[in-house]
DNA sequence: AAATCTTGCAACCGCTCTTCA
DNA sequence: CTGAAGAGCGGTTGCAAGATT
């Protein structure tokens, strides 16, 4: 006995609802209240599945949804909360009143994975620029702790299994497959401002679609540490 | 002006998680 | 503990509208 479908494959209306539609859904739920989709088509005189009636309630139909235009401070905290949780939307969308994850999926999908791919490109030309310049005149305070680092998502992944390296020598760790320890470096930790003051480039241009993660091994840390303070 | 291509977004699908009997 | 139902999530698709050729 498998679970039963939301809904037949047939005989449901699909694609875009007209207003007839939407009026009934709204008028339903606001009788008798959200939930029990499965059942509410019928009771609602929807000719709907329950989870399409669902998906139009929450994105659409739903009090306080605001519709498009998503402000730059929007767009702003967009990125960062997907620099912190990745692709996911809801929490993401929990932050941002009246927005829902569909929308800012979409958003992201169309627009910001694209620009912060520019981004991204910018970044490491700059950093390459940076690394290869003939005057580095900047003062970086130097952390005395790694606590943080930025890891690609994969890298990510695959740390997360595993909070410390598999190796205690630094040079059989897979730490050390990593492109550049300066890439994974939490610039917000040790002051971006001061590596790029003199490159045209902005702190807030620097935005790269990267996995955060926290070490609360202190001897985990400092296995890294050296990768990077020998960079500075 | 017509045909083709591109883009943006609403909606769908399949899967997982949670709840409850 | 188990399994079914309810709910939610994220990836993908399809289509309309605008842009380009």
């Amino acid at each position: 006995m498998g679970r039963k479908p939301w809904c037949g494959k047939e005989g449901v209306n699909r694609g875009a609802w007209s207003l007839k539609e939407d009026e009934l859904l709204s008028n339903y739920i606001q009788l008798h209240g959200e939930g029990k989709w499965r059942t509410l088509p019928q009771s609602a005189g929807l000719n709907r599945c329950g989870k399409s009636c669902r998906l139009r309630w929450m994105n659409y139909l739903r009090p306080g949804i605001k519709r498009g235009n998503i402000s730059p401070d929007e767009e702003d905290l967009i990125i960062r909360l997907h620099r912190l949780l990745g692709n996911r939307w809801s929490l993401i969308a929990g932050r941002l009143p009246g927005r829902t994850d569909n929308e800012i999926k979409n958003y992201w999908n169309t627009f910001l994975s694209k620009k912060l791919h520019t981004d991204v490109s910018k970044t490491f030309e700059c950093v390459r620029k940076y690394k290869s310049g003939p005057t580095r005149k900047v003062i970086v305070p130097k952390a005395t702790h790694c606590t943080k680092m930025l890891l690609s998502v994969d890298e990510g992944d695959h740390l997360k299994s595993n909070q410390c390296p598999p190796s205690s020598t630094p040079s059989e760790s897979h730490v050390l497959n990593m492109p550049n320890a300066f890439d994974y470096l939490d610039f917000s930790e040790i002051g971006i401002e001061g590596i790029f003051e003199n490159s045209n480039m902005l702190e807030t241009d620097f935005v790269a679609p990267m996995f955060e993660m926290d070490f609360h091994n202190p001897a985990c840390s400092l296995q890294f540490e050296h990768h990077w303070t020998d960079l500075l």
